[in-house]
DNA sequence: CAGCGGGTTG
């Protein structure tokens, strides 16, 4: 066999993934000379084995063959997977050469130094770019507009995409997908929109990527029905477009994200399975999520660390914090969320000092903790009333950790003090806080104010959230009920007065709960059904067995109900 | 006889 043959067959047995068997070929070959050895550092390259690549473009050096253009872009292409590292070692190699201004070697040379760790390639990626001028091509515009959307610059990536276009450089539905992705981590749905009519236009909205970037940019930007028009139009759909429309419906719709399930008519993955543990968990289903879990551990997807945190949190939010834990001790590998999601799942379960054990084992195990955890366990102390506890791990968030409360940790904090009787110290913490109150945060101290009968705070927490919306219908009853409390019946008048002039009613609120495969859906003072009448009866036994125990928590939850 | 780029889901 000829050189040209045997570097040809090379060629074609990498195209149809046999590389090993190219490789067998090529170690036969008694003499290789730089096509031959390029052929097979290609193969390696755009089959994803970069190590494989690197060692072979070592061996080629030290078998005295010289590098030529093609051989160097594809160990670029190499380099570029593994992170973009010795991207510069190359550039001055084909600098020896005089191959530095070749289309192919800069092209790859801008996409190498855009995947450098952290983006710090971008600088020396865009300044090869710009120095093209006119020299740039598809490839180049697409290598540069990836880079960026890479590392987060995705508004300099689309004003980029936006010369493209200027330029009228052709579209690839590459380029698309990719533009139409970082419009929706951004947000821009206006440009979003207008990559969705250009693609149509030029026939790419058919192509499956750019399809499903769509799908998810409807998702996150816009109304899920907007999605979902567009996921029901579509004439071919992947497991990727599943798991986009599920994942948009696990946050908003849940028993939806559960019916496309049914609906799907191929395999699910390990995303499609972590949405639908999500979905279980907003759902509180518990036997759908142990069946979740158990097709889990059936595709031994029982490792992934997003599947184990969202089995977590599933577990948590239905309550059954045995196996919460049971799945979180299994974790051999655990990030911040997986943590998060315990501690929180005790916290809302009623463990507080399991919650701050398992956060002391957290930061001893060098986690550095967030403003999300901090609310799981000062919300944990606020729920039992553990006033001093909340306040001291307040105080360890702001002086320990340097973390800046937000507006929900501020708003649980008020809880925390106001639910316990200290109106006076959560006013105070209202008056100071750096952040403005809005009304949730005046919200849970007009509750509070309820519970203990404080007409005078309460007067001032209503009148700050009617003054912020004066809609606030809650508001006008709280108050109303204080004042009825307190004997007011003059000022209880006028507020009922002010309640009807608003105009809107109390929208009801409903509960449900999955007994034996059945979902049950009610609210209070619900009488249609004769199950609601005898959990009532259950419950008042329990309040009164819990009276005569006589435990505050308890009086506490009966009296702010 | 060879070469670059680039995609969507938690």
């Amino acid at each position: 066999m000829s050189q040209k043959h045997a570097t040809t067959l090379i060629k074609s047995l990498c195209a149809r993934g046999a590389v090993l068997h190219a490789r067998a070929l090529f170690d036969e070959m008694p003499d290789r000379d730089v096509v031959a050895w390029t052929a097979m550092l290609s193969g390696y390259a755009s089959s994803g084995r970069h190590r494989e690549a690197l060692d072979l473009f070592r061996s080629m050096a030290a078998a005295g063959v010289i590098p030529n253009e093609f051989t160097l872009s594809s160990v670029l292409t190499a380099c570029r997977a593994g992170g973009g590292g010795g991207a510069a070692s190359i550039h001055a190699l084909a600098l020896r050469r005089g191959v530095d201004h070749t289309p192919y070697v800069v092209n790859a040379l801008i996409n190498a130094y855009g995947s450098r760790g952290g983006g710090d390639g971008l600088v020396d990626a865009r300044w090869l770019f710009d120095a093209l001028g006119e020299g740039r091509t598809a490839a180049s515009w697409t290598s540069m507009i990836a880079g960026y959307a890479r590392w987060g610059q995705e508004n300099t990536g689309l004003q980029l995409f936006q010369n493209m276009i200027q330029d009228d450089v052709e579209l690839s539905p590459f380029i698309c997908s990719i533009a139409i992705h970082a419009c929706s981590l951004v947000g821009n749905l206006y440009f979003g929109q207008q990559i969705h009519a250009l693609s149509m236009r030029i026939a790419l909205g058919a192509n499956l990527a750019v399809a499903n970037s769509l799908v998810d940019l409807y998702c996150t930007c816009a109304n899920i029905l907007d999605a979902r028009r567009l996921f029901d139009e579509m004439p071919e759909r992947n497991l990727v477009t599943w798991n986009t429309i599920i994942a948009g419906y696990s946050r908003r719709d849940p028993l939806m994200a559960m019916q496309l399930l049914v609906n799907m008519d191929i395999e699910p993955n390990c995303l499609t399975l972590t949405s639908i543990t999500s979905a279980c968990a907003g759902l509180s289903a518990l036997r759908c999520g142990q069946q979740v879990h158990g097709a889990v551990l059936r595709r031994n997807y029982g490792d992934d660390l997003k599947v184990s945190n969202a089995l977590v949190d599933m577990y948590s939010k239905c309550g059954n914090i045995l196996n919460a834990k049971k799945v979180f001790n299994m974790m051999t590998c655990k990030d911040i969320l997986s943590w998060t999601s315990m501690i929180g799942g005790y916290g809302m379960n009623g463990y507080v000092n399991e919650a701050i054990k398992l956060f002391n084992s957290m930061v001893h195990a060098g986690v550095h903790p967030d403003h999300v955890v901090f609310l799981g366990l000062i919300s944990a102390c606020s729920h039992a009333g553990l006033v001093d506890e909340g306040w001291n791990l307040f105080r360890s968030m702001l002086f320990e950790y340097n973390i800046q409360p937000n507006k929900e940790i501020y708003g649980c904090v008020i809880n925390l003090l106001a639910r316990a009787g200290r109106l006076r110290e959560a006013f105070i913490l209202i008056d100071t806080m750096p952040l403005t109150p809005d009304e949730s945060v005046w919200g849970a101290l007009l509750g509070a104010c309820k519970m203990h009968r404080n007409l005078e705070l309460g007067r001032l927490a209503a009148g700050k959230i009617i003054e912020i919306n004066p809609d606030a219908v809650e508001a006008y009853i709280l108050l109303a009920n204080i004042c009825a409390a307190d004997s007011k019946w003059g000022e209880y008048a006028v507020t009922r007065m002010l309640l009807k002039g608003t105009g809107s009613s109390k929208e009801v609120g409903m509960s449900w709960i999955e007994l034996t495969d059945e979902m049950y859906s009610f609210s209070t003072a619900d009488s249609s059904s004769p199950q609601v009448s005898l959990a009532d009866e259950v419950l008042q036994i329990l309040v009164q067995h819990m009276d005569e125990t006589g435990s505050d928590f308890i009086d506490n939850i009966c009296r702010g109900a």
